[in-house]
DNA sequence: CTGATTTAGATGCGCTCGCATTGATATAGA
DNA sequence: TCTATATCAATGCGAGCGCATCTAAATCAG
């Protein structure tokens, strides 16, 4: 692609705001409605489960959710308090810690899922076939790159 | 399509979530690095300026870029603090107003337009085709219905 | 016409965000 | 080894967000 900006491009910019704009209002309501926490959660608390005993440090959460750092520490902080993860010293290195899910927040993020699931039917995968949402996945995988 | 979730719409959706967030900040950067506003007040702009000389209700508003109600309210104040928009009652509607961009507010997004379109060209249309890009919106327009 | 409902827009509140900075430790280089 | 630099995480700050609520005007129903 050229120095020029195509139209194209620019449709698909606005297609893909409103599209994650919209979708999302829906998810982060689902949860609201049903008394569960924000989308954030789900994603810390997924990522901690998958992680198993060892737990992830929080620069690992950083690079595997799309939270800056500051907000990493803070949403450990309300997880925290709440009980649904723990932190501890990290043995490695000493600037860091680790963080684990509890098994009461291994149960949030079970209870968590089918609304989240259903949302995601709803917003999502109804509204694509299955082909579809793959080329979607793909095409969108190239945007997601930092640099 | 049915009544199950699957793996292909979960994948489009973080997917989706992640084109978008790292866009987002590519672009919002691209602003503050040139010292100049955040998107929102582009957008809200653009839609101004397209609007002409009649300008637009702040419910007009909020139907054609994504914000609420109650954040648009917030962004007109702001936008008129600086003198880019002017507020003025409305004619038809003694609840209403109208809004309108002013000299000023046409001149800075002209300013504005350049750096974004930089942006995009290297978030967005760079690293797609046109014919993905075309498929990406196409597709994506499908999931921005607030239904 | 009157009262009830709806709609437009503003605002208070609490929360979360991004940025910048800080403090502490780890790593690299002379 | 000693010093400079880089990295990990926390925090202060200001700004913006979503929600709920409020006021005023418009619309609807009887």
């Amino acid at each position: 692609m050229g120095k020029e900006l195509s139209e194209a491009a620019v449709d698909a910019w606005i297609a893909l705001m409103r599209a994650q704009q919209t979708a999302l209002l829906k998810i982060e309501r689902a949860f609201r409605e049903a008394e569960l926490p924000p989308l954030a959660w789900y994603d810390l608390l997924w990522e901690l489960d998958r992680a198993g005993a060892e737990g992830l440090r929080p620069f690992e959460l950083e690079e595997r959710i799309l939270i800056a750092q500051s907000n990493i520490s803070r949403l450990i902080d309300r997880l925290t308090e709440r009980g649904y993860v723990a932190r501890e010293r990290s043995e490695e290195d000493g600037r860091g810690q680790r963080v684990r899910i509890t098994a009461t927040g291994r149960e949030l993020r079970r209870r968590m899922w089918p609304i989240y699931a259903q949302a995601l039917r709803e917003a999502v995968g109804s509204r694509l076939t299955e082909r579809e949402a793959q080329t979607v996945a793909t095409q969108l995988a190239k945007l997601a790159d930092k640099r």
